[in-house]
DNA sequence: TCTTGAACCTCTAGCGACTAGAGGTCCTAG
DNA sequence: CTAGGACCTCTAGTCGCTAGAGGTTCAAGA
């Protein structure tokens, strides 16, 4: 059995932060101890493993809800991974939109000449998205 | 002069951010219409419209607000090319760490057969670090 | 001039995924 | 038996908005 001290070190989850899973159903509620203190077993253990690597891998409490839920019952193939696909498609699109940034503000910081007194064309730039290549 | 409808429409920014804007002290406080409506001049959508650039660019408020303040004395070049800067270094770590998980997770959804009746390899190795090839 | 209805006003509460703090209780090693 | 670290609950704060309730103002058409 372990604490919820315990379970933190083991799976580097914060203390308050499981309480919280429990607190939103996600973790199931532990049993107590005598004096009404958390106590897990290896199930609690591997759950929020599984909860902590997920999360890790960026997908959402909700995501992650449902796979916990094909976990316990069945464990639908196809609905586990139309949900990574829907992740690995979020992934990507957030990479190209972020590759996209990257590109403008590094030509935007290129502009001014870094001139004293002379007005700062990065300020100018950001204000004035016709200064700009694509959209964003 | 333009009511905060008019400002909405201009600069694709909803009503109700705007508001929270100025709330949060990021807009002034905008003169009001003899029957307590704001009305904005060409300074108040010029502001606007930086800040609605610098979001789109993925800035934080708080990082806005330091460019505003440069903006308004003396636009001081240094200082704001590094918030760019530091701007920039965060994109680029977000990207590196996004294209970690994608390949993790796209290598993860290899590795199940989608064999019916056979527990799902994808949850399995959701649940278990040791399947994975890096950190995330 | 009057009427309609869209746009405006303030205020509060909610989202996701936690984090921080207050004020109190329990557990365990020495 | 005692000290102090780990635990408990509860509330409120973070960021950047968004939604809703309930009420007022504005502007165009009759």
């Amino acid at each position: 059995m372990y604490s919820i001290g315990a379970l933190s070190d083991r799976t580097g989850v914060k203390v308050p932060t499981i309480r919280y899973y429990e607190g939103i159903g996600l973790m199931p509620e532990a049993g107590r101890s005598a004096g009404n203190q958390r106590r897990y077993d290896g199930r609690g253990l591997e759950r929020l493993q599984f909860i902590a690597h997920a999360r890790g891998l960026g997908l959402s409490l909700e995501a992650i809800r449902h796979l916990l839920e094909l976990s316990d019952k069945g464990r639908d193939c196809a609905d586990a991974h139309q949900i990574a696909a829907r992740h690995l498609g979020d992934i990507r699109a957030r990479i190209a939109r972020l590759q996209r940034l990257e590109a403008e503000l590094a030509r935007l910081s290129e502009v001014c000449d870094h001139a004293p007194g002379e007005p700062c064309g990065l300020i100018d730039a950001l204000g004035d998205h016709r200064q700009c290549l694509g959209d964003h």
